[in-house]
DNA sequence: CTATTATTTCGATTATACTAGAAATATTTA
DNA sequence: TAAATATTTCTAGTATAATCGAAATAATAG
């Protein structure tokens, strides 16, 4: 995952309001919920859940199906782990891959 | 972890140029690295890179330390392991607590 | 004390994001 | 076709963030 990506997602997880809409999904399993279930349950008007389901999907962390009137919506759990896994493999490759490791400049020590 | 505060930590993973900065850290390993090698590494303007060091340290994912003129920064690991652990736990364990799930709203239907 | 190096504060510009009401659109049901 | 429900678009106000040059402030060494 390049940088820049990683850092766009992370910013679109980084509003309190998608957050929760995220958990929301995530706790909804993979079948998803309606917006309309989120915009209730979560009390947000729905323009503005509008708003941020577009910039979730954005980033590819939601998936979205048409089923009469209403818009499933789910978590791409394969996108929210790919950008866990960045945190995480950079986070531990530091004291396993000596060749990863910063060059410290000491050009004043 | 709070989601208040799990966004707030995400929000400042999601600056390229903060992220950019963290991953350096966390290359950097425990020992840390000085502003300035920073700065000239990553080629980011002192008072930018300032700027973002207050964001990171902010929500403590940074660690300072004075010695002579220059300023050693960290990686919080422990912080950093917090968030990515609060996507992860979110994420998992959907399928594993009953009484996480979500009540969907069927009014409609 | 002066010079040197490291880091921060100040100030200003520019851009982008959050929020939500009102109106518009779409889809189904009667 | 009309009514009902679901979702989106439009619009606009407000707020906050990113950027960086120049000047100011440490902190040390000589």
């Amino acid at each position: 995952m390049k940088l820049e990506d990683a850092a766009e997602t992370l910013a679109q997880l980084g509003n309190p309001t998608r957050l929760e809409v995220v958990r929301y999904l995530v706790k909804a399993g993979p079948s998803g919920v309606p917006v309309g279930s989120i915009q209730k349950q979560l009390k947000i008007p729905a323009s503005t859940l509008t708003h941020h389901l577009k910039h979730l999907n954005g980033v590819g962390l939601l998936m979205q199906k048409r089923e009469k009137t209403n818009l499933w919506c789910s978590i791409n759990f394969d996108r929210l782990h790919e950008v866990s896994d960045f945190l995480l493999e950079e986070c531990c490759s530091f004291s396993l891959r000596e060749s990863d490791k910063v060059k410290i400049e000491r050009d004043a020590a």
